[in-house]
DNA sequence: TTGTATGCGTTATCAC
DNA sequence: GTGATAACGCATACAA
């Protein structure tokens, strides 16, 4: 209870507080604070421990108008409707990253009905605010978009999407490629995709349509992965909309005499509807089945089913490395580039 | 395709450019731009389409050097090290907030184990980068973090905790006498509560221990609302570590003859429990049981379980208005208040 | 209705 | 080793 009502006065501790008290020039202070300039151990340590006393921070905004430079990165998300939890990793890998390089980190956010008329809602389109811009669109960007984020003179990262160039994704060919190999290894050879989603419809208000690029990517690259194995892939029915149709198809598909004994599974929610559907049948995880899926996480419940651990994170701050680079040398175009997924429990499969 | 490579010449738009280009003073621009003076109609608009044409933004730090105001709020998010992933309704419900009164939201995470030296490394909590401070900690905050906060001399609002003042958090009081309500005029009898998380024992690197309020007070409530009916509180083993340990003791519970007919769950993974073992046993949720939990969302696979909705947007909300209120009026000491839950389901106890 | 002058709090350049 | 000075881009008081 000792730490209420213990204000602060109202003096706003300026570098100038610390010139008149040391009785130093503004640029000695200033030379020491950023670790320039060469001053005696004396002077210098005198600065410094008054500093930390006092708290002084220098003004952003000044240092900002001086230094051509905001030491600010901004995260813009553009979430659909339908999604109103964004990905903790990225915000995580952001943050991290951002605090690794002295930068601050500004967030906003719009859903796409806000699209239209962007432009004039959001100072951090320009370039008077943040030194880059971190794009986290869930789905391919429309062009009008690309370009309003182009025009805006500061490096862009465009994460969780595939573009031909300044864009960092999940290396989902790499991770089915792995989980594909470790079922087969274990001597899986009746391999399933499932993914009931029905989201995959998702349409934007301007007309646009379209899906995440894993949607497609994930299946695809395990029917190459099979096709080279000389396996088939099998499916369970996509699109369904509610829990107990789910339930249904899931347990028809694993009653079947010829039913799979691996399944990959797009998302969480289907690997949850693959999990309870083999518990009531009897089937054992791991034995009877394997059962692998994608998702940020190791399922809550510590269940077994073996994870690929979408990397989030390491995007996020790979992504910020990026823009360092890019406000240091001006380059506004970089390259695209997947990152690698990791495991967990894979030995369950 | 032809949204690439589409960069702006690295002419950077100041006032200035505004000013030669149109032939007015730096004053007109100004007050044009920020809507105050008397000019014409043809002069202002002449002016604002320049600007949108431009895009034009102020230069935020200078804004800020000028204005001492640098319309910018800092969400803290310390986090203990188990709970990776912050509630979304608090970052939305910021950045709702701060879009709406044309602020910008700056974000800052840091762990337990760096909460030591935290005033060293982090700038957000001078006086000289934002205006006023949004406090996410995951428990009653340490007193030296308290006074840290206090000294920044700028407005502070602790979310999601309850303090003497400056804190916002969920009514879950009223909350759990809602559902409680519901399920005695539902005619249940035996209401239970399920709590069966360990994380309660969570200890901080400096030897706090402790846990959110809304461990103790949600049973607590529970308990007076039951004890107000004539009605028993039941409980479910808590401190349960794994899965199965805790299947089997909600399958025990739910399997005795004076099984409960309603339970009330801390989370979504109490509830989920619950649900598994009902199905198991051939309980029809909302007849044979009333289920209800505390989320921040409706049951994702859309089951039937009542769900008390955590209003952590309309907290953050609430949050900034009350900020915003602060930087005007130079006020640091606001009340402290609980904001009301919502309700998915109801129907289903 | 518009223009001029000044200051916000920094940091870089350069001179001593 | 240290200090004087200018400049960053904007917004306001005041003068016209």
């Amino acid at each position: 209870m000792g730490a209420e009502g213990n204000y602060q006065p109202s003096i706003v501790i300026t570098a100038d507080v610390l010139v008149k008290e040391l009785g130093l020039s503004p640029t000695a202070i200033s030379q020491i604070i950023n670790g320039k300039g060469r001053y005696s151990e004396a002077t210098r340590k005198r600065v410094l421990d008054r500093v930390r006393e006092l708290g002084y921070t220098p003004h952003a905004g000044a240092r900002a108008a001086r230094l051509k430079r905001f030491e600010t990165f901004a995260l813009f998300n553009a979430a659909p409707f339908w999604q109103g939890i964004p990905h903790p990793g990225i915000y995580e890998g952001c943050m991290e990253g951002c605090a690794d390089v002295g930068y601050r980190l500004i967030l906003e956010s719009v859903t796409d009905k806000g699209m239209p008329g962007l432009r004039d809602r959001s100072n951090l389109l320009g370039q008077r605010v943040c030194d880059g811009l971190l794009m986290n669109y869930h789905m391919q960007p429309p062009d009008d978009l690309r370009r309003l984020v182009n025009a805006c003179g500061i490096p862009v990262v465009w994460l969780n999407v595939q573009l031909s160039e300044n864009s960092l994704y999940p290396d989902d060919e790499g991770a089915t490629s792995t989980l594909a190999q470790a079922l087969i290894a274990k001597g899986r050879r009746r391999i399933a995709y499932v993914d009931t989603s029905p989201h995959h419809d998702y349409q934007t208000p301007d007309g646009l349509r379209g899906a995440h690029y894993s949607v497609s990517m994930r299946m695809e690259s395990l029917r190459t992965c099979l096709e080279q194995a000389g396996l088939p892939l099998v499916r369970l029915t996509p699109g369904l909309k509610d829990f107990d149709e789910r339930m249904a198809a899931a347990r028809a598909f694993l009653k079947k005499p010829d039913r799979p004994d691996g399944l990959i599974c797009y998302n969480e929610q289907d690997a949850q509807i693959i999990v309870l559907a083999a518990a009531e049948l009897g089937l054992t995880l791991g034995k009877d089945l394997g059962v692998a899926q994608y998702s940020e996480h190791p399922d809550i419940l510590k269940r077994p089913i073996a994870t690929a651990l979408i990397p989030f994170r390491d995007m996020a701050k790979a992504a910020i490395t990026d823009l360092v680079a890019a406000v240091a040398s001006g380059e506004r175009s970089l390259p695209s580039r997947a990152i690698p997924y990791t495991f967990a429990l894979e030995s369950t499969l």
